[in-house]
DNA sequence: GACCTTTTCTTGAAAGTTTAACTAGATAGG
DNA sequence: CCTATCTAGTTAAACTTTCAAGAAAAGGTC
């Protein structure tokens, strides 16, 4: 049930020629954007772009730690994915896990002093080259616009909705 | 010369609380939507949607088939990327490599019939897809605007443009 | 032609991701 | 309590992507 809407009638609706640029465009630039961040990334802090992101949620956390799932979920990533990563993040010496006092299956990742440093070190450089790739190069009604639109693909994608689907992601 | 923009003055113009919703709202519904499609096109067609792009890109070309660099500059990715992805196109019958005549370095990726077959059964479900996430979500001027916001966000990041990158990713 | 550089594509290993199975602890019902 | 079920997180194996290196043909240049 997640497919199906002409998958029932038959006929199937084709993209219009305006909705077949508009779609090659929306996959051209996600994917050059994302591309040139991972590598200014990769580059600057030695790590992909959603590991980044992995730092920055801890950064923002109460006590720069959450627990396990929630930071997958704030990522969109699934909890094996994050494992991996906070493992590799953990041999970088930038996240520590700690045992979770009230759920003895839980754990924390806990972003370390190191982390912190090294985010603080990443930080402008990072903001530098999206505002490069993006506000600087948008009108103040397109970001306004961009805004409203990708929420808005969002909450159809999102788990909750109209349509129920798993857990949270898969 | 890639970064630097604050990184000659020193200072940092971060983010406004805007333009963090709006990038925010822009990793939160890409990624979703990228994982959206991954999947929906891993199940019906088992392959990934980049893999899935290459065999349209090859339907669409003249006698079904290109050479590799081209294949791999329009979908935007490495060389070495695509070698292996043909490999494993090539394994399951649906692409065939086929050396060039003009230029003994190069090969032709072609699609099979096998391949073509495949396509045809698949796109009615993913168009599907891409229409349900996006199209079905927008009002008209909000699929114009996005065209315009991503052809402006991609000329940015190509090659080409004011600072010239390396031969074309990379 | 000999020499040097560039272009095309492949390869192998390392890094990252996915999928499915699995352990251990929490929860609910009887 | 005891058992069935659910939830949190990890792990192994298969697969994909990246990175660095390299083979082979093409293009100058003298």
């Amino acid at each position: 049930m997640t497919t199906a809407s002409t998958a029932s009638t038959g006929a199937t609706r084709w993209l219009t020629d305006e909705e077949q640029r508009v779609w090659r465009a929306y996959l051209h630039a996600t994917t050059l954007l994302e591309d040139h961040l991972d590598r200014q990334l990769q580059r600057d802090a030695g790590m992909p772009h959603i590991y980044y992101g992995l730092l920055v949620q801890l950064s923002q956390a109460p006590r720069r730690r959450m627990r396990m799932t929630e930071l997958a979920r704030n990522v969109k990533i699934t909890r094996s994915r994050l494992s991996h990563a906070i493992a590799r993040l953990e041999k970088n010496g930038w996240v520590r896990r700690e045992e979770c006092p009230s759920d003895k299956r839980g754990q924390n990742a806990v972003l370390t002093d190191d982390g912190y440093a090294m985010l603080g070190r990443s930080a402008p450089g990072h903001v530098d080259a999206v505002r490069q790739a993006l506000f600087d190069r948008l009108t103040p009604e397109q970001v306004r616009s961009l805004g409203d639109i990708m929420r808005v693909l969002a909450s159809g994608l999102e788990p909750e909705g109209t349509d129920a689907d798993l857990p949270w992601l898969r």
